[in-house]
DNA sequence: AATCCCTACAACCGCGGGTAC
DNA sequence: GGTACCCGCGGTTGTAGGGAT
């Protein structure tokens, strides 16, 4: 059997969305809150396919996305990041709430990699991860408090983005941190970044009122998150904390530690246990054909920060390896 | 000034997991 | 249990911008 093609190819429209588009598509999901994408051409008259849509929500539209260089402390904690959990890419965003999974793919693929490259000449790979490891060498305490640091500033930053008067930038800054502006062909100095603030005015207000389709919006895992994170009231429609994503993340403990509700100064029990995304995502990660004999990542990585060994050149990557 | 090349990033594609029927 | 559908993820590609020559 085929996986049928997940839209008709026929008229459907590829490549780089227009102003007007991207204000068909914010002005759908404001009334109709994330999900349900394969309805979203039919009813917006989008020509464009349901994932092309989800994509262009997720990755650009949705507020509380940070743009522009990433700092040094996202660089690194990235790399850490990446170290712990290889290209999962989507929990290392976990960790980044205002970056994307793709700007943290593409940051990865255009800087790091070459940074890696770098530190490889000469050596093996294993030794160069060392290297790496080494490099950014820290200690268990030093990378849970940058944990938490980057956390916080994420959470601080992200509350700056989506603060109401905040939210919506002067008439004459800079738009959008150098972000390369988008020339509609034939509109002249129609520029993308002023639609942009055009989008984001429609946002502010429903940032502001969240749809009551709160149900609806739970489906996503990472739509609903932007949707916590503007909101900070991360309960469904009967007014129970929402469910739990696909991927396991209990998001309203996330959300509860990444916005102070409870401190993340938790100990690594509490760490390890749910109190971090990451945690939560690897609750039961090991694979299912390797049997009980396999030592999950979270208690790998429980093990790891609980034996007092001091930094990423200790952590067991090859026992890791495996599981992934 | 023209072109070539490199870089950055938005978007596409294919696949796998989850779920409803 | 099988099938179809939907969604999310990760890898890859296409292309515009900018610097180098």
């Amino acid at each position: 059997m085929g996986r049928p093609p997940c839209c008709d190819k026929v008229g459907v429209k590829k490549g780089p969305w227009t102003p007007e588009e991207d204000i068909m598509l914010v002005t759908y999901v404001q009334e109709h809150g994330p999900g349900n994408w394969r309805a979203v051409p039919d009813n917006t008259g989008l020509r464009r396919c349901s994932k092309s849509c989800r994509l262009r929500w997720t990755n650009y539209l949705r507020p509380g996305i940070k743009r522009g260089n990433f700092t040094d402390q996202e660089e690194k904690m990235i790399i850490q990041l990446q170290a712990l959990l290889g290209n999962k890419w989507a929990a290392i965003a976990a960790y980044l709430p205002e970056r994307t999974d793709n700007d943290i793919k593409n940051f990865w693929n255009t800087h790091l990699k070459k940074k890696l490259k770098k530190l490889q000449t000469g050596s093996d790979s294993s030794s160069a991860r060392n290297a790496l490891s080494s490099s950014h060498s820290i200690s268990k305490g030093q990378w849970e408090r940058r944990l938490q640091t980057d956390i916080k500033t994420a959470k601080q930053a992200l509350h700056d983005a989506l603060s109401l008067e905040g939210s919506i930038p002067a008439p004459d800054s800079k738009p959008c941190d150098g972000h390369r502006s988008y020339t509609e062909p034939g509109q002249g100095s129609s520029t993308y970044a002023s639609s942009t603030e055009n989008i984001a005015r429609l946002l502010k207000g429903w940032v502001k009122n969240p749809s009551p389709r709160k149900s609806e919006q739970s489906k996503s895992s990472s739509t609903q998150q932007s949707f916590c994170n503007a909101a900070t009231d991360c309960t469904s429609s009967d007014g129970t904390p929402s469910a739990e994503s696909k991927s396991g993340i209990d998001l309203s403990e996330a959300f509860e530690s990444l916005f102070g509700f409870e401190s993340f100064e938790s100990s690594t029990s509490e760490f390890s246990q749910s109190t971090s995304p990451e945690a939560s995502i690897f609750q039961g990660e090991s694979k299912p054909d390797q049997g009980g004999a396999q030592v999950p990542f979270s208690m790998l990585l429980e093990n790891w920060l609980l034996d007092g060994k001091d930094d990423l050149t200790n952590f067991p990557f090859e026992e890791t390896a495996n599981l992934f």
